[in-house]
DNA sequence: CGTCGTATTGATCCTCGTCAAAGTTAGTGG
DNA sequence: CCACTAACTTTGACGAGGATCAATACGACG
């Protein structure tokens, strides 16, 4: 049933979203990467308190990092989508803050991070596309956040809902309202904030009301306008483009500074 | 009264916390700071939409950034502390997301963006330094993000007492059990995520079990053990020292690359 | 001294969590 | 291919935590 399909990327094809690398800069990334491998739904790819040796760029399937609370709680802070890098956001830690968790099958590359200061040195823009890479990720995150400070459990879920949808969109994959999801309704409350049983009941209120879709995987977006109303979610705001004045001016698109 | 009293710090002293820079990158980063300037009380340095020009360092003061929704709420995403630098987590973007906001009248440096990717250039450890320092504010809201998933109103406050005794003990400052904390209820049910009445129910709550005690603008932590417990809260998650492997083994005192 | 922002307190209601049981799907091994 | 089990989802009943509304009290400041 092939529920995630997607282009194999290298990290570089998520990083260069924003600055275009010349040949040079392609090349000291690859040189870096290590050879795809497989890893299966379930795997983790660090533990809390390990040192980060790696980042990991997905190239297929999807995972999440999330924290684990010692009275066995577990709390989703972010997803991952296929073309994903995981690991920003604590690789200049000497501990890991989270677990890193497969949802599903899936294949990926991982860069050392011993490799990453000689980056720094050589390579300012790819240095620059990391920063911006980083913020990126961590705006998901605070948007999270002021989903789950300012909504109840019917727009938590609305604007969670949007909000995949945006990100799948922006990964250029097809846009359609009915997409993959590979979540359990416990790994929705986790991310979310509420109850299993909860999650449960606002899917079918989400239903009832032909907001929102919901079966086995997957997803399907019945009325944005509605959603985007009751969430209080507004596409704009996640305006991904660069700001100019970063990356000086005009982006270069040939030159080998 | 002197409520918030802090030394004059320039950016560097925040950012060369853990990299310790040249006088050569000293020097870089001075050029482009500006005078030190004061702001009032809730002064905004910027507002949602704007396109990013500079960045803060905040000398003396705290400041919050906060997110309006359209119906009028607030949901408040971060504080920043005397010495911490503002607009990290935007500056990358075309739009700003967030509005920051002065909580008490201070004194910020303006760094302008447009001076960054020169740095990225020409000083890839001040590079190195900006990532870390990113990835350290943004741990804050991830750390936020898992208080306000998985906590509930009581154990909210509970850490969220520890989290701020925290990073004040890591600014270098005396690490009294009684610090300022010049935020309104209003505010810190805005950034915890529950009504305002309810947090003034549950400061009552923790100061008759004599946990913590609020007056005015002050906080006083009674017993770090059992708030510690109920919040779930382990300050060793918190190590804020920076991955060697990211930094290239040890990292360098008195070269010029 | 009056006014405004802020804090406290009480009463009521409702969203959501919890417990429990049944129903459903997927995965496994014979 | 079927049977068994484990994981996941749904539904119901109940109660608790917290939201809301409203009134009062407490500073701070002009």
């Amino acid at each position: 049933m092939e529920p995630v399909s997607s282009p194999v990327r290298s990290v570089m094809q998520n990083l260069d979203r924003h600055i275009a690398f010349t040949e040079r800069e392609h090349r000291l990334i690859s040189a870096l990467e290590s050879e795809p491998f497989a890893v299966a739904r379930g795997d983790t790819l660090w533990h809390p308190d390990e040192v980060p040796r790696h980042l990991y760029s997905l190239h297929r399937g999807w995972a999440c990092t999330l924290h684990r609370s010692e009275d066995d709680a577990e709390q989703v802070l972010d997803l991952h989508l296929p073309g994903d890098v995981l690991g920003l956001l604590d690789f200049t830690f000497t501990t890991h803050y989270t677990t890193a968790e497969m949802l599903t099958d899936g294949v990926v590359r991982a860069i050392p991070i011993a490799g990453i200061h000689r980056l720094f040195q050589a390579a300012p823009r790819v240095a620059m596309s990391l920063q911006a890479a980083t913020a990126r990720q961590q705006r998901n995150i605070t948007q999270r956040l002021v989903n789950v400070l300012g909504n109840d459990a019917c727009s938590r879920i609305a604007h969670f809902a949007l909000e995949i949808h945006h990100r799948l969109a922006g990964t250029g994959m097809e846009v359609s309202n009915r997409f993959t999801l590979p979540l359990t309704q416990r790994r929705l409350s986790q991310l979310l904030g509420m109850s299993e049983v909860h999650v449960s009941r606002t899917l079918s209120e989400l239903a009832e009301r032909r907001l929102v879709l919901r079966q086995r995987q997957s997803i399907d977006i019945l009325d944005f306008e509605e959603l985007a109303r009751i969430a209080n979610f507004r596409p704009e705001r996640f305006s991904d483009t660069l700001n100019p004045a970063f990356v000086g001016r005009e982006p270069p698109t040939s030159p080998d500074l």
